[in-house]
This record gives C-alpha cells, structure tokens and sequence, in this order.
DNA sequence: CTTGATTCCGAAAGCGCTTTCGGAATAGCG
DNA sequence: CGCTATTCCGAAAGCGCTTTCGGAATCAAG
C-alpha cells in the first residue's frame, strides 16, 4: 500500500512522469488512447497528486482563506456553518481547498492576513463583520491579494463586497411602524463601530425624518448583539418618561433580548410595545409572541461570496463584483398599532 | 515591492539561500552573528517562506482538516465558531492551517477523506457528530491517516477521541427527576445512528432500570436535534394516556420545542412537567421558565482535539489519546417535584 | 518514394524551499 | 609552530509535480 505517485504510475504505464501529467491534465498532445489508460490507472490506483508539490509547480495555492472576525468568536454565530458550507460548495467543483483562520486580536487579524498573503497561501481572502473603517480591508488591498468582504466599509467603492442593504432595512422597518401610527418608535443599535449598525441607525433615523418625526436620543439604546445587551438596553428604554411604543432591534436576538425586558415590566410584546428585530433566526418563529424581523436570504451568502471572489481572481475587475441584497419584512405577532391609553 | 523570496534575500545579504534558511531554522552551524542579521533582515522585508515550497520540501502539510459532519450544515451549529477558534488557536502556535471540508452527502464525506488523505493535505482530520458505526472512521482508519473524533463510535477503542459522557448525563438527569419524586418520565431522544443520542437513550433507561421503575416505549419519542421536531415529539408525548410528569431531552434546542408544547397545552414546563434539556446554551437562560439543562463545557473541547490530534501525529499511541469529559446538571426553574393531583 | 506537416511522447528544467555533505577558515592543543 | 578539532558557510541534490521544447514516428500530399 505505498503513497501512489506521479513516478509509480507512471513506471507502471511505461510512460514518462511528463506524459502522464499531461494525460491527467487534459493536454491535446496525448493521444486519445494512452489518455484513457492513463486515467483508468489513475482512478483504479486512486491516484490523486501531491497538493504541495502541484501547488509549487502550479504557483497557485488552490485555495481560499476565511478569517473570522475576532470579536465575533466567542458569542455564536449561526451563520457560519451556512458561511463556510456555501463557500467550500463552489470551492470543491474546481477542488479548491478552504481554510479558515481565528485570529484572535486586532493586531492578529493583520499579521495572519499579511502572512497568507506572503506565504502565498490563499488565492483570495473573504471576511465578514466589516467595520466603517476596517484595518483589514487596508492590509487586504495593500497586500494586492484579492478578497472579498461581507459587508462593507463607509469605503468600499473599489473593492468586492456582498451586503444587505442596511439602511434600507431599518428604514423600512421603521417605516411599517409610522405606517402603524407609532411616532414614539426607540431603536436599539449595534456596535456602531460596525458599519452594518451604523447604517441601520442612518436608516432609523431617516424614517423618522423621513415622516415628520424628530430624533430623540433618549430613544436610541446601545447593545452588542446578544440577548443580554438587548434586555438591558430595553430596561433602560422602558424608564425614560415618555416611554416608547415600538422598538427597532439591530439584531433578533436583541429583539428576543428586548421582549423579555417588555415582559418583564408586566407588558406583552407586540401590544403595548411593537418589537421588530432582523436577522430571520430561526428561533424568532418560535418567540412568544413570534417575533416580525427584517430577514436576510444568507443561505446564498456563502456560495455567492465564493462565486465573486473566484471572479475577481480570475482577473475580473473587483468593483464589478460588489452585489446589494434586500432584506425582507417577515410579519409575526410583535408588530401591531399602538395602543390608545386613556 | 517584488515577492521577497528566498533567493532574493540571502543575495541581499550575500549569502547562499541554504544558509539563510538554516539561519531562519536555527540550525546550530550558523554563528550567532550572521542568525541574527539574517532574522532582522527577514523581518525588515518581511519574509515569509512559500508555505506550498516549504511543505514540498518538508514533506509536511503542516496542516489539519476540520471535515464538517454533512447533516448539521443545515441546522446551524451554534457551537462550530468555537470548535474552529479552539482548533485554530493551538495550530497557530506552530504556524499550522487549519482546513475545512463541508460535503454534501455521506458518499462525499469519505471521498472528500480519501483525497485529503492522498494528496496529502493535510497531517490530521478531525471530525465529530459520530455515528454509532461511522464509515468515516473507517476510512481515515484504512487510509491510516492520524485522526480524532468528536464523539465516539461503538468501536472507539483503538483510535483518539474525546467525548462527553452520554451515557451518565443522560443517567443521571433521570436518576435526579426520579430523586424528586417522578416516576412517569419520558426522553425525547436524537437519531440513534448517532452514537451519542443512542448513549443517552441508553444512560435514560437504565436510570429508570436502577430504581426499579418499567421502561414503557409510549415514554421514548424520536427526533432530530431541532426545536420543531422537539416540539412535535412532545406533543405526541402530551397525548398519550397516562402522561409524563417529565421528560428528558437529547438537546437543548428539542428542550426548548418540548417547552412550547408544553405551554400550548396548557401547562406550564417546570410545574406541571418538569424538563431537562441538554447542551447548556446560552439561550437556556432565557427562556421561561429558565430551562435545566446539563452542560457540557465545550469552550475547550476544540482546542482539546487539537492538542491531541497533535500528539497523535507526532507519534502517539491514539489509543492514549482519549478523553471523556463529564456533563454537569445546571438547576434552573425547569426540574421540580412533580404536582399530586387529586 | 521524397518532402513537409502532424501526431505523440521523452527529456529536462524549474517551482521555492530544506537539508546533507564537504571543505575552507579559524581555534585549540601539545 | 605544526597538527588535529571545531566553527561556519557554500554547493548541490531533492521534494513531486507541471510545462516547454525538441525529436522520432506517423501521416498526408506532391
């Protein structure tokens, strides 16, 4: 049961190491007939060529590199099954290997981005979590290594990207809610650091404009998007004077934060205070009430993040490559009128 | 601002590229002196070696591959971030890859196997969600690659793994119900091809076996490891003639399903039937009632797999390298005594 | 049957690195 | 001062594959 090489089956075949390169690889200078033997060996043999030594001669890696983000490791994130699997479907047509990457600071997500791109690791690099102004983005691009990010930067005009439309999200959401006749509408955002909670609030913000109704900073919560940080900003929200009647949750998972802080306070979600989260987690349909959310289609995000960025490395021009997705208003049981008290 | 290679830089530094490397090495037979010129100049230009060169050369894929379980890609897996970050923060230690797999079918997850293992990819496999007789394991073991597994198999005994015990979680959720008085408990239980649902199943009954209680088939209902199945089988455990004042749950996810059944009929979970979930996610917490769960402490396991997959592909006797790691009862408000009707 | 165009394969170089081996320069010893 | 150890580096081979190039054999055409 020896290691079968390019040299043993080629010894076996009575034919150059060359020869049968050539033959596995499809060149027109093999006749048709010793190509055939050749492949018949090969898969009788289950010969399967040495990635290292076909990546050297190659001078490509035949592979991608998904580094997570940081920050994001230690709360769960359901997607990254969904992330990774839809990335190694496209990658695994054309046998390309995927592999990821868990930095764990700043400063590591850098180093470990340079030292791919030195190493010659990866042909392409795709990170998600993008923030407004993202260090990895500069490496990236000054490492002239092509990539892709999930999300984008408040610069990311030369780049590949896939990205939800942000803003539109959460303004539409808080649109539904005037629509409602809700004017006391809070809004509990994310990171702000992170351009995607960043532009759900712009989005926020304009609805209210957008209607004739004024900011109030008294209505805008900070939180991490977990359930903990999404319960208390909601606490803090349902003490201020005059107290909200519907709430926009950067996330589903704060909003599932947020009703059990409504309840709490002995008021039922979707009544007395409207909640409308984003994300479609499959969990939301199982809240009580069933939670309305902003749903994004990420069972794609994977494979069409790999599509793009095989593009750009095939040499397609990056900003040609960047692709919006809406996100969908999913109605359940927390979105409502508000209710006329006295 | 060429690629700097190599070659490149010992003729910068006008030595020959073996003595740049062995200096880079630390090989003995290079003076301290020209180590140290050669260190600051490699990191001056930030030189890094061509990891598809250096692999060639080493005959070391310094790597190892995650192959994801082709079933769970669906069903997000809210503990895969962990499992990778774990895995990924001790191969970095020695400058190691970390690659992923995700098949799409059983046939795939053993080619998929195959060809890491024969274009030597990778140095180790890890995998985990292992059946009770896993054709995976049967590979890897033919292909006579290092591997570990998450989870054991019902012949576990020659290769590494590291595993929670499935068997005495199970039991002993039971055996603390029936301490508190419950003697009609039902367990909604995983896939039994999946070795550790048929464990659990199996540490269910002999609880019950143990203190002198019938297993009754009407109390063992089938599902998969998701919150609507959970809920399902619950409803069909609500229906049955003499009901269960309990139940034990293959997972928390099923828990949390059986919950909402629970409440649909009326009832309220942790009163009129007490449940025990399994997993310890951090959502247990917040539902209602918070649910009792037993908690396996996986922050660890990825790393824990890593360290000893390492030890394997050094040398070690796999069979040295097994570990079983111990769930622990989370009290929370949904285990009580049961209510005496009547 | 000769010439030129094709078809098909062997030979060899090279991808960028590591490592073994041998030899020049230096040091240590009597 | 001469000789054997030692220190340190250059030279070269090799990892397993791909690809370019050239040439022998086969073919078609004149």
């Amino acid at each position: 049961m020896r290691e079968v090489s390019l040299k043993s089956l080629s010894r076996q075949l009575g034919l150059t190491e060359g020869t049968v390169s050539r033959a596995l690889n499809g060149y027109a200078d093999i006749s048709a007939k010793t190509r055939e033997r050749v492949r018949d060996a090969a898969d009788r043999l289950g010969y399967e060529p040495n990635s290292a030594a076909r990546r050297l001669a190659l001078g490509n890696a035949e592979c991608i590199a998904y580094v997570m983000p940081w920050q994001s490791t230690h709360i769960a994130d359901p997607f990254l099954g969904e992330l990774l699997d839809g990335i190694s479907a496209v990658l695994s047509e054309r046998r390309w290997d995927l592999s990821v990457a868990a930095p764990r600071s700043q400063e590591e997500e850098v180093a470990t981005i340079e030292r791919i791109a030195k190493a010659g690791r990866a042909n392409g690099i795709v990170i998600s979590r993008t923030l407004g102004h993202d260090p990895r983005v500069e490496t990236m691009r000054a490492m002239k290594i092509p990539f892709i990010t999930h999300g984008r930067t408040t610069n990311s005009d030369d780049h590949a990207w896939l990205d939800v439309d942000n803003f539109e999200a959460a303004r539409f959401a808080t649109a539904h809610l005037i629509g409602l006749g809700h004017t006391r509408i809070a809004h509990i955002h994310g990171p702000l650091r992170y351009n995607f909670a960043a532009e759900r609030l712009k989005g926020y913000r304009h609805a209210l404009t957008e209607a004739g109704l004024a900011t109030d900073p008294a209505l805008e919560a900070a939180s991490e998007t977990t359930l903990e940080t999404g319960y208390t900003a909601m606490r803090a929200l349902l003490e201020i004077a005059d107290r909200p009647t519907a709430v926009v949750c950067v996330a589903d998972m704060v909003a599932i934060g947020a009703m059990k802080a409504i309840r709490e306070a002995g008021l039922v979600p979707g009544r007395e205070i409207s909640v409308i989260g984003y994300d479609g987690i499959p969990m939301g349909e199982h809240t009580h009430p069933a939670l309305t959310t902003m749903a994004q289609p990420l069972r794609s995000a994977g494979s069409q993040l790999a599509w793009m960025l095989m593009a750009v490395i095939a040499g397609d021009d990056p900003a040609s490559q960047q692709q919006i997705i809406p996100a969908d208003l999913v109605r359940r049981q927390t979105d409502s009128p508000p209710i006329r008290n006295a």
